[in-house]
DNA sequence: GACATTCATTGGTACTACCATTAGACCATT
DNA sequence: AATGGTCTAATGGTAGTACCAATGAATGTC
């Protein structure tokens, strides 16, 4: 008779977020699926429309639903927006201390596991998807659009993870680009031309599902990046 | 003049919460910090207390603050709680469809350049908390306390990743181990006596800084588990 | 047919009132 | 002195109502 758990006391939007977080898991609701008007839901749950929306925020904070104003508007299930979330982890980063250079670090040996994988697994398809990619940053070249050839790099990133077919190394991988996008300070880490042969190789041995080799291309040029952000970072320690 | 940006659509709650948000990074507000009653630092905002209490919600949600009622309650800056951002990439993991055996792949390659890290960089430190918590995962083994076992098997994992000093490492592996707990099915995979017997080997490695060697401990524990999964998801395809 | 107007829908905000829980202060019983 | 009860103020949680603002469709007008 020693352990007394403490009485439940769970708040009313908590039960509402969970109970549509239970209908989504369930299938009862898919992405895209709509749901009632806050004044109506409210009604139905037999609860305050505070209440719900705060529920709301709470799912639309974690990027279950998505919500938007007028005549068809409403609150819509999404196919799953990892923005808000990588935001979150932004800021845990921040108050946990987390520098460029963690990012980097955490970015350098998961890419290297889906390197592999994606060596394994990935499809012609996938392979293709990422040299249309390629061929879009060399279009870009000239442009200086420093930008849109940034956002092409980290969809590189992103695409590789999808080529393992694997959601979870998705999701991480989209979240640390996310990351990196805000705390984008204009690094040219390195020459464009450069990058596009690095990565002209990369696929080659990629195609050639010789995942080691790869894995040590890839590795090649993000240790430059990542001991540019180190260096970058604590100018004196090193 | 071609680029009318449209007129500033961002909501009353986003304003106080991004505010809030760059007060904490600023070291403005810090860890511990208590903010006004709502209906006090409503008044202060000019706003109402419905738009703070959404803000408020969001910055819970983020894991950046949290709220307790009663005489000496209010808003407190935690010093970040990952939970409910777990939480979130859970719900992300349902949706994008991914399964028990994405989880474990995606932990087995993460897992893997964890040990590198770790061996690289842990302090004796974190090796005498890992040790200790072989210790009490020992200590239960007559116990039978399934889930308090299955606990600090997962606790060890987090630790691991502390020892690389890297908290978005920490917080991947966390999210992930929660992710699992999730879905924990009672699967006694190994034989507990065989997990602390890997665990200590393991862990000689790893004070020994061979980083190779550790990893291949590892990897050989986690992909029985992976395997072990795998077959579970899909009793037909293999 | 093209364009302007109107209007219903729906999320966003404000305000007010009240409930529920917590911590401390104070008191009563043992 | 210790324990437990009671009161009270502080504070988040919930409810209800009213109104604002944007959106998109229906309607009307040229």
């Amino acid at each position: 008779m020693d352990d007394f758990t403490p009485v439940r006391t769970e708040r009313t939007f908590e039960i509402i977020a969970n109970g549509i977080r239970d209908r989504i898991r369930d299938g009862n609701l898919r992405p895209g699926d709509k749901l009632p008007p806050e004044r109506e839901l409210a009604q139905q749950l037999g609860t305050s429309r505070n209440a719900l929306r705060e529920a709301l925020r709470s799912l639309e904070h974690a990027g279950l639903i998505s919500l938007s104003k007028g005549a068809r508007g409403g609150a819509f299930i999404t196919d799953g927006d990892p923005s808000a979330v990588a935001q979150s982890m932004e800021d845990l980063m921040y108050l946990g201390g987390a520098g460029l250079a963690d990012v980097t670090e955490a970015r350098l040996s998961i890419e290297t596991a889906i390197v592999e994988i994606a060596a394994a697994k990935g499809t012609l398809a996938d392979f293709n998807r990422l040299d249309m990619n390629i061929d879009r940053v060399e279009a870009l070249t000239e442009a200086r659009d420093m930008d849109a050839k940034a956002d092409l790099n980290m969809e590189f990133h992103v695409l590789l993870a999808e080529a393992t077919g694997n959601p979870v190394l998705v999701l991480i991988m989209r979240t640390l680009m996310d990351l990196l996008r805000s705390v984008h300070r204009p690094v040219t880490a390195e020459d464009t031309a450069d990058i596009i042969k690095s990565r002209r190789r990369f696929m080659q041995l990629l195609r050639a599902r010789e995942a080691a080799a790869a894995a040590a291309e890839m590795n090649d040029h993000l240790t430059r990046l990542h001991d540019l952000f180190s260096r970058a970072e604590m100018p004196d320690s090193g």
